[in-house]
DNA sequence: CTCGTACTGCGTACGATGTACAATGTACGG
DNA sequence: CCGTACATTGTACATCGTACGCAGTACGAG
């Protein structure tokens, strides 16, 4: 149960690493054979094909053909290399220049650009950054998604707000939306199984006197749903809302 | 670095630990020397004080005066424990009667409540429960929070998206926060020596050409706020978005 | 009362993990 | 050509969750 935290060691080495700025040493003593980028990228694809719990020092180090120990030659700990993985994925996004369009399909987008590298890299939305990695693939998404907000007259104070706003929203998503599936999974017990199993106790204790819109609406977004959360209808929900409260900020008030 | 996962072990003898429905055993043996509440109150004292890498099992276990395997006759492993304090904190949470107040007003002090919750227990908002513990304490939380919206006109689906939403911008933001907590305690740096260390490598790297807007931005934001981030400021920011967007649902459009 | 049985309590131990440390080998600079 | 800095790695340790089995205890049935 790893507690996969970012951002620890010294903070000026790991800045060198994410900037691939090389050590000003003389050079001296054998070549690495490997470089810091077959490492991270190993890491990246064992991270999205079996989650952050296999990330393990050995199980990528199996994965670039070096034993464990040899991985501390290219990254001080497994805290820089998860901040690593994150600015090379961030590095990677798509940036298609929506500089023609009004800033709600601008942000709209954005969003949606955020919500796929959540859905082909879930475990970025886990890792908690204690500070965020402040490297290329970092600089150059905060620029671009800056951007989406030109023309909206917002003042630079605010645009950094609110795009931190519109980031949190889709990160929170993903996150549920990965719970969901982990849940799905990790017990193999399908919807109708688990009610089967544990109708009996919920029924006698979910009491609709003692709780009764709970019980009402929790049936109600259930049963609309297929399910007890959806993933997408929240992400849809709150989508239009965060545009919508941007929308006041940005246009007075309007409706979308 | 433990990941923190709650939600594991078999769901239907979770509901009965948290709804504190005894086996139905015909009781024999030696009476327990404590109770499920010792050990779950123990718990969250030791994750309040230390955080969530100080409870295992074996820091509980000496909390409540017992050795580290007794704990596993009380609670099936740490996944099941985490469920029961999260439930209790919920279940602890003030719920006073807001009827009278107008929405906005509802909703504003609902995510207050639950900001001051991630403030008191800052671990609770790093907790990923992959199914949330359907206890005593959430189901009067669930049924609390969902009032809020009476008399706003949301149906039920939209009305626990609405609920949605807001809990899950004031755990991000509670995220955010703590992130921010951590990184100025475990580097014992301030922010003026961070600056020193690391001022001309970023100088050098953060190319105002490259990242015009980002530069740009990143420097107002940073001095507005006399830090990099200021979670009070992204709390507030973010609620006046989170009304306004549900505003425009609920009264159409309208400015706060 | 007696005894089996179900239960509590817990000592030991195992596998996994991050990583400190020192030994070994290699290739460049003087 | 040789010393030195560096890459590589085997071993080892601390910490974690927890499986397993034994010892002791108290209740119910006889």
């Amino acid at each position: 149960m790893p507690n996969h935290r970012s951002g620890a060691g010294d903070p000026a080495r790991t800045l060198r690493l994410l900037w691939r700025q090389p050590e000003e040493s003389p050079r001296r003593g054998p070549r690495p054979g490997r470089s810091l980028d077959d490492i991270v990228t190993a890491a990246v694809e064992l991270a999205d094909a079996e989650g952050l719990d296999a990330v393990t020092m050995r199980a990528v180090a199996q994965a670039v053909g070096v034993a464990p120990m040899t991985l501390y030659t290219y990254v001080p700990g497994k805290a820089e290399l998860l901040d690593l993985m994150l600015d090379h994925c961030y590095s990677r996004m798509p940036r298609p220049d929506r500089s023609g369009e009004p800033w709600r399909a601008r942000v709209a987008a954005l969003a949606a650009e955020n919500r796929e590298l959540f859905h082909a890299h879930p475990w970025a939305a886990e890792v908690s950054t204690s500070r965020p990695p402040l490297g290329p693939g970092l600089m150059a998404k905060y620029e671009y998604e800056l951007r989406a907000f030109d023309g909206t007259g917002l003042d630079d104070v605010r645009r950094d707000a609110a795009l931190t706003y519109v980031l949190d929203f889709v990160r929170a998503a993903a996150r549920s939306a990965a719970e969901v599936r982990l849940a799905r999974q990790q017990d193999s017990w399908s919807d109708e199984q688990w009610w089967a199993a544990n109708g009996p106790l919920l029924a006698q204790v979910l009491d609709e006197q003692r709780y009764p819109t709970a019980v009402r609406v929790g049936a109600a977004a259930g049963s609309a749903q297929h399910a007890a959360y959806s993933p997408d209808h929240a992400y849809e929900f709150g989508l239009a809302r965060v545009l919508d409260g941007l929308g006041v900020l940005i246009d007075g008030a309007r409706t979308g």
